[in-house]
RNA sequence: GGCGGCAUAGCCAAGUGGCUAAGGCAGCGGUCUGCAAAACCGUUAUUCUCCGGUUCAAAUCCGGAUGCCGCCUCCA
């Protein structure tokens, strides 16, 4: 099956048709580097990770591109606040965005390209669509005139008279039109600012993903994405300004993901409920947000949550103890390739790449990664059932049975970029971050259960079960084994 | 006021014209275990908010109702 795309545009799914054959250029909106990340953030840079990641699997040669504002209003407000400059705000905040996604194992972009790098291009493209007579120079700022831009509205679906009616837009005198927006703006004393035919000032916000995106992926490219909110106005006048000197759309697929709530309300600096990546990853596993996200469709909204997150949880670690499972088992049903090896009755080889193939395929269908997950479960599910129910199995034949599931979760990772941790390393590290969570103390926990050791040596069962009792009330949990015991955080 | 989205089991969530309505969490029964945990097997929606319509056939298309949500202002 080919890749489809739901094309905000349109508002369909579309069949993708790469510009160029076998090859494919990205371009998604960044941050503004003024605070750290948050929730939302996470949510768009796991989805287009995840799109990155599929299209390069599917054997595209992919452009990546996501871009850093390093210049704003909100920028210089917090350099005046602190009494910096916006390059120290900027770079602050541009490397915690980057600490962040490293751990949510966010693939870096193939560029990220920042704003001030870009003043020249920009300067370029706002001479250029003066020359067209559609911006027009007032007292040191330039503007877009809308009116001039035919296909204004087209992606966001609204014309011009509706939002005149709506009149929730600000009076501007300079203006011609209440909805031009600003491609230059004169800077005032203090405020930084680069020389321009216009005098000295800085770009508007729209301009700088129009030069940027042009620069690193051409006049028309394949797949602009961010966060819903961006559709209007942002991408629609990244459209008006890139189509009105190219004459040709930007981009041919416009991708947005859905917003997070955050336990059913709207995430907003007024109600407070901001969830910056950094506090989450105290709570839980990098991998249980990046779980979470890719549970729902990138469209959907979803609602981020205590309970979902736990949930989340849970079902990273019966992943993970598929995958452990498999690991301690591997040596024991390896394929050493000598003999033939059994038919395999059961079809469980048929079963793996089956699922590998719907794998693929649900991510070829606008990237859907619920449907995908789907697919990586049942793939542990007979992990399982294939190490611990299938006795009668020959050796060589679960070997290879196991070799194959093994195979298959590890293109499951390469593309959804969740079990990526030795199982060992993820459970130390899951029940690390539950212990310093609850405020546990892994010495107190390990001295119970030396204690109920002895205990059970002398098969004193009621003390062994006291102090099961007493560990399970700190929601800790025991799993006995000929090796010894090993413990859990639930 | 304008534009758009969503409504599927106790919860989360895929599925958008026709095989048994994925998967996860939670629950219940069984196997295993000194007891547990994990795992496996079985089970939990004759039905997809409601009302009409189209069709041989609809959760899926159309019309209407109700409820919830987003955007239109900086915002992922």
């Amino acid at each position: 099956m080919s890749q489809k795309i739901f094309n905000t545009r349109t508002r369909k799914k579309e069949p993708f048709k790469s510009v160029r054959d076998k090859a494919v250029g990205i371009y998604a909106c960044g941050i503004t580097a003024y605070d750290v990340c948050h929730v939302g953030h996470a949510r768009a840079a796991i989805v287009f990770d995840v799109v990155f990641r599929h299209f390069r699997a599917r054997g595209y040669d992919v452009t990546y591109v996501k871009n850093f504002t390093d210049v704003d209003d909100k920028i210089i407000e917090r350099a005046n606040a602190e009494g910096v400059s916006i390059r120290d705000i900027a770079e602050r905040y541009i490397r915690l965005h980057d600490e962040d996604m490293a751990a949510l194992n966010v693939l870096a972009p193939t560029l990220t390209p920042r704003a001030t790098e870009h003043i020249g291009d920009m300067i370029e493209l706002i001479q250029a669509l003066e020359k067209k007579g559609v911006a027009y120079c007032v007292d040191g700022d330039v503007f877009f005139s809308v009116r001039d831009f035919p296909a204004y509205g087209g992606l966001s679906g609204r014309n011009l008279d509706e939002m005149m009616a709506g009149a929730r837009v600000d009076v501007n005198d300079k203006k011609k039109n209440p909805l031009d927006f600003v491609l230059w703006k004169k800077s005032k004393d203090g405020e930084p600012a680069w020389d321009s035919p216009w005098g000295a000032g800085r770009p508007g916000w729209h301009i700088e993903c129009s030069a940027m995106s042009r620069r690193y992926l051409g006049d028309t490219f394949d797949i602009h994405g961010g966060g819903e909110d961006l559709v209007f106005p942002h991408h629609e006048n990244e459209i008006a300004q890139s189509q009105a000197v190219t004459g040709q759309p930007p981009a041919n697929y416009w991708m947005h993901n859905g917003f997070v709530k955050i336990n059913a309300e709207k995430m907003s600096k007024s109600l407070g409920n901001i969830f910056p990546v950094a506090q989450i990853l105290k709570l839980y596993h990098p991998e249980v947000l990046r779980l979470f996200m890719l549970q729902s469709h990138y469209r959907s909204p979803v609602d981020y949550s205590e309970d979902s997150l736990a949930e989340a949880r849970q079902a990273l670690i019966r992943g993970y103890s598929a995958l452990g499972l498999l690991k301690e088992t591997a040596a024991k049903f390896a394929d050493d390739g000598k003999g033939k090896t059994p038919a395999d009755d059961a079809g469980h080889l048929e079963k793996i790449s089956a699922l590998r193939a719907r794998f693929d395929a649900a991510l070829d269908d606008d990237f859907n990664t619920a449907l995908a997950l789907g697919c990586v479960f049942e793939t542990a599910r007979l992990i399982n059932a294939v190490i611990t129910t299938e006795k009668k199995m020959p050796h060589a034949l679960k070997g290879k049975v196991l070799a194959s599931a093994g195979q298959a979760f590890e293109h499951f990772r390469d593309v959804l970029g969740v079990f990526v941790c030795d199982p060992d390393v993820f459970f130390q590290a899951d029940r690390a971050v539950e212990v310093r969570k609850r405020g546990l103390h892994a010495d107190v926990i390990e001295d119970l259960i030396d204690k109920r050791r002895a205990a059970r040596e002398d098969k004193d069962w009621s003390r062994a079960d006291e102090i099961r009792a007493e560990l399970a009330a700190m929601g800790v949990v025991l799993k006995d084994s000929a090796a010894g015991t090993v413990w859990s955080v639930e």
